[in-house]
RNA sequence: GUCGCUGUGGCGAAAUGGCAGACGCAUUGGACUUAAAAUCCAAGGACCCUUUAACAGGUCGUGUGGGUUCGACUCCCACCAGCGACACCA
């Protein structure tokens, strides 16, 4: 075999590691070592489509560093699964009509077959599915913890439900009342909520998989309608998600986005009351005594605002179509509007009221409400850019100060009173302000506002809320944008949720809930004739045989629970999962989540940065208040990795042309054969119709998994987006073919060294490539900085294949250098140069910091910062040597002659500069 | 609209205050060959000037404009373009 082959030679290794289970990992860390790493991949959904060129990029850059500290003595947890529950199994199983659980598993089958091709150095038999049923029966009993859990928010953290403090009033109304005050706490709970109900898919989805009141999968609509769901407390937990961000390696933009998710406000909720003028004084004077209530009263409208400094702006109310109070205030004469108003706005989708223009529309009430701080009667509205569903779901409206209740304003004509001055502004600018024609938003000076006038709006904020609490009519409060996790959905392929209803006399649920004892986990999925969605919001598994769907427990009757669980319950601990995956007494070994946790390097698309990331670190974090898991974080350090995307053409008119429809000529411009128009080159995602789709299935066949491996780290930076280029592929094949050439005779029958091969100690110029190169792969790979790496082994190459002496140390170096990037062209040379074991857990090369250094170095000369001349000196000249020899120039004495020198700067082993006049 | 990322040869890129373009692709020239492929060696930002056409020299050059500095792809300010995310959260 004297040629390169990695036909051949890439399934040999594949299978010798295979058979030798060369990457099993041990239980615990190797205490011998130099330490643990766990490397973890976001495993992938097993779509039918099989890998797409994206999978490698991720997955080749952990492997890469894994067999690096591999061969540094670290003890290496690197491994794969599925994440197989879902929409997208799902929708495939109905495509190709077959049942889900077939056709994942087929699917799986695929995708590791596909991985395998890759010689990734997973621990095969950590391997795991969500869909196995021996870990959704974890899924399940870590489920059955969020429902035995509430948030002592004294403590600030989750405790078991049987420590929550019953009150009094409560624990006198008997069993059924504490029962149902504690469901109300849990941090698993049922609520009957507006919910994103889309048709087309068949269940309701969560805020987060809606984009523009589309599904974010299929992109179809979506509506609004109440209705029975298990929603899950991520809300108790967003001051801890988002504090917790600081001490974590995470990329700032990922950690922003979660933080912008999160959405943390503080500001005030205030008290407007809706009475006559003439009982003001009185309600006011009530409040003093009283305090600020804990729920606001009947007559009263409570509002949340950041910018309680502009209270004495406030004109007009707004309350969301959907507040409670509307229909009590609205008067006679308002009825029928504020009726069909709020009736419209149900039907509206978020998408139409957020499409467009973006114009506000509103209805009055009729009704009044007391502006607290100034006594004035101030209109109340409905409109539908207030939101139920944050704050208090109404607004006090100061349009001269907020944009939206500007535009607001304008619309309808409502008063605009300016409260807020800009600090610095022109005279023109402030007096547009004041006509009312500018809205200014920004922080500034009090103006016209009782005791503020005069303060900054920081410091006017802070006294207001002072003022308003002393008065009962406001306090400080805190809003989140974050809203808890509707975590239920009405599909067949999903983990089904442990919980019983109970039946009353009359057959039918009684509203009491219990959980399905552990011990009888897991509850698996019946087998349904006909699992597809039917359109309506009751869920398939209510089509279950009578001996699925009714239980008996203690003497009483149970239906199961028919929902099943979101894609996103699988991958929020499958990352536990992978440390004793055989457990079968816990859902992860105490001792060894200890060892093993955090996941030291976690790796994969920015498409997670909020959802999945977010869910993981709570479920994490309620794992860790409950004591099952030995850290407040899953992920240490996040890394994404960029898109790889594709050519594409576009013709004059900006239409995108499909690729086999365009030829390249000789200057770098492109046709469309069949128009001949000239077309301009872009960059966008591969697509099916473009015919820009790269499959790595056939660039494996046509250039070897090795030369995969190494284009994708070789294209450029891993977090960048970049452009995919079959002749880049070319390119680095070529280079392991010159690696080959390099230590294998290419004319002799069996792998024989060529007999440029010595044994011979290296010369001292090869000595520095030797160590220099060590010293560069080293750093850059525990960098990730994986294509500048390759860079270097590339000119140990082009060095070495000039030499005619090529010491066997020095290619033995090169091959471990390689083992990580290319491991079975390294393990194929690492065996003809005469080694009987795998390198996977050879010594890294070490390298020697003396023997990186060349004896004399190029300086380049500078005269007013310009380059002018370069002079070879002994590394390490001290300055005073370097400005000599600098001034010893020939062309340096010409370009000084007659010149006062002002300044020398000297930086030892890189320049000399004149500053002269 | 807001936020984020990116802008460097024909192309992918490197250099995070000190010789811009490492490494690779494509290109060109040479060697080998009857020839081609493969391989090996070499050239290479743009422009200009002088000459003995080899060596050497000069000007410009990292999206645009300004600034800081002896010195800026790198730091600061403003802007433009492309890509991505979010989008009435009071």
């Amino acid at each position: 075999m004297p040629r390169y082959n990695p036909a051949v030679i890439e399934p040999k290794w594949q299978n010798y590691w295979d058979e030798k289970r060369t990457f099993r990992c041990p239980d615990l860390p190797n205490p011998k070592g130099t330490g643990k790493l766990y490397v973890l991949d976001m495993f992938p959904y097993p779509s039918g489509a099989g890998l797409h060129v994206g999978h490698p990029e991720g997955y080749t850059a952990t492997d890469i560093y894994c067999r690096y500290w591999r061969m540094r003595g670290k003890t290496v947890l690197h491994p794969m699964g599925y994440d197989a529950f879902g929409l997208p199994a799902e929708e495939y199983a109905i495509r190709t009509n077959t049942p889900p659980r077939q056709s994942t598993e087929a699917n799986i089958a695929n995708f590791t077959r596909q991985l395998k091709m890759l010689g990734f150095s997973y621990d095969w038999d950590r391997s795991l599915a969500t869909t196995d049923v021996e870990y959704f029966r974890w899924t399940q009993w870590i489920f059955l913890i969020l429902f035995d859990t509430w948030y002592d928010a004294g403590a600030n953290r989750g405790r078991p439900i049987s420590e929550l403090p019953i009150p009094a009033d409560i624990a006198s109304q008997g069993e059924h009342a504490v029962d149902a005050y504690r469901d109300a706490q849990r941090l698993a709970y049922q609520d009957d909520a507006l919910v994103n109900w889309c048709p087309a898919l068949g269940t309701v989805l969560a805020n987060e998989e809606v984009i523009d009141g589309r599904s974010e999968r299929g992109d179809h609509p979506v509506q609004r309608i109440p209705l029975r769901q298990w929603m899950l407390r991520i809300t108790a937990y967003a001051d801890r998600l988002l504090g917790d961000l600081d001490q974590l390696d995470w990329p700032v933009g990922i950690k922003k986005l979660q933080a912008d998710w999160i959405g943390r406000s503080v500001g005030a909720e205030v008290d407007f009351p809706v009475i006559t003028q003439d009982a003001f004084e009185t309600w006011k004077r009530n409040r003093v005594r009283s305090s600020f209530p804990r729920e606001p009263d009947a007559h009263v409208l409570r509002i949340y605002t950041t910018r309680p400094d502009t209270l004495y702006g406030a004109t007009y109310m707004v309350v969301a179509p959907e507040h409670p109070l509307v229909q009590k205030i609205t008067t006679h004469d308002q009825a029928n509007s504020v009726e069909a108003y709020c009736k419209a706005a149900s039907f509206k989708s978020d998408r139409d009221r957020t499409e467009g223009e973006k114009k506000k529309t509103g209805v009055f009430t009729g009704a009044y409400a007391i502006n607290p701080v100034t006594g004035r009667q101030i209109p109340i509205w409905v409109a539908d850019y207030v939101l139920i569903s944050y704050g208090t779901g109404a607004i006090m409206a100061v349009p001269a100060h907020d944009i939206r209740d500007y535009e607001f304003a304008k619309t309808y004509g409502l008063e605009i009173i300016q409260v807020v001055k800009p600090e610095s502004a022109t005279d023109e600018e402030l007096q547009a302000i004041e006509r009312g024609e500018v809205c200014f938003a920004g922080y500034g000076l009090s103006i016209d506002s009782g005791s503020l006038t005069g303060l900054s709006s920081q410091d006017a904020k802070s006294r207001i809320t002072a003022e308003l609490a002393q008065g009962g009519l406001g306090r400080e409060a805190v809003n989140y944008k974050l809203r808890d996790w509707l975590f239920s959905r009405q599909r067949f392929w999903g983990e089904p949720f442990p919980i019983l209803h109970e039946l009353g006399a009359d057959g039918k649920p009684n509203g009491r809930i219990r959980a399905v004892p552990v011990a009888d986990l897991p509850v698996d999925l019946p087998h349904l004739e006909d699992y597809k969605p039917h359109g309506r919001p009751e869920p398939p598994l209510a089509k279950a045989d009578e001996s699925w769907l009714y239980v008996s427990l203690d003497g009483k009757q149970y239906r199961r629970e028919t929902n099943t669980m979101p894609q996103w319950a699988g991958s929020c601990w499958y990352y536990l999962r992978f440390i004793s995956p055989g457990c079968g007494t816990a859902f992860v070994d105490r001792e060894q989540e200890a060892a093993w946790m955090p996941v030291d390097l976690y790796i994969g698309g920015a498409e997670h940065a909020v959802l999945h990331l977010l869910y993981a670190r709570f479920w994490h974090k309620v794992l860790y208040d409950r004591g099952y898991v030995s850290q407040p974080e899953p992920f240490q350090k996040l890394v994404n990795q960029g898109m790889i995307l594709s050519y594409a053409y576009r013709d004059q008119r900006g239409a995108l042309v499909a690729t086999d429809r365009v030829e390249e000529k000789d200057d770098n411009t492109y046709l469309d054969r069949e128009t001949g128009e000239s077309l301009e080159r872009i960059v966008a995602k591969m697509s099916k119709s473009l015919k820009n789709v790269i499959d790595p299935e056939g660039v494996v066949r046509e250039y070897g998994a090795d030369a995969l491996r190494l284009y994708e780290m070789f294209m450029g930076p891993l977090e960048a987006t970049k452009p995919w280029s079959m002749q880049g592929v070319n390119g680095v094949r070529n280079f392991l073919d010159r690696v080959w050439r390099l230590i294998i005779d290419a004319r002799a029958e069996e792998n024989a060294l060529v007999d440029t091969i010595t044994s011979d100690a290296p010369t001292p110029e090869q000595n520095r490539v030797i160590h220099s190169t060590i010293q560069a792969v080293s750093r850059d790979v525990e960098n990730l900085s994986f294509n500048t790496a390759i860079a270097r082994m590339m000119e140990f190459v082009n060095f070495f294949t000039k030499e005619s002496k090529r010491p066997k140390s020095a290619m033995e170096t090169l091959v471990l250098l390689l083992a990580p990037f290319a491991p079975h062209m390294s393990e194929e040379l690492w065996h003809a140069l005469g080694h009987h074991d795998s390198l996977a857990y050879h010594q890294w090369p070490v390298f020697d910091e003396a023997m990186t250094k060349a004896a004399e170095i190029e300086v380049p000369l500078q005269v007013n910062g310009k380059l002018r001349a370069k002079i070879m000196v002994p590394a390490g000249s001290d300055e005073a040597a370097l400005e000599q020899a600098a001034r010893n120039h020939d062309r340096l004495q010409e370009l000084l002659d007659g010149k006062r020198i002002v300044k020398v700067i000297v930086v030892r082993d890189r320049m000399v500069n004149f500053v002269v006049k």
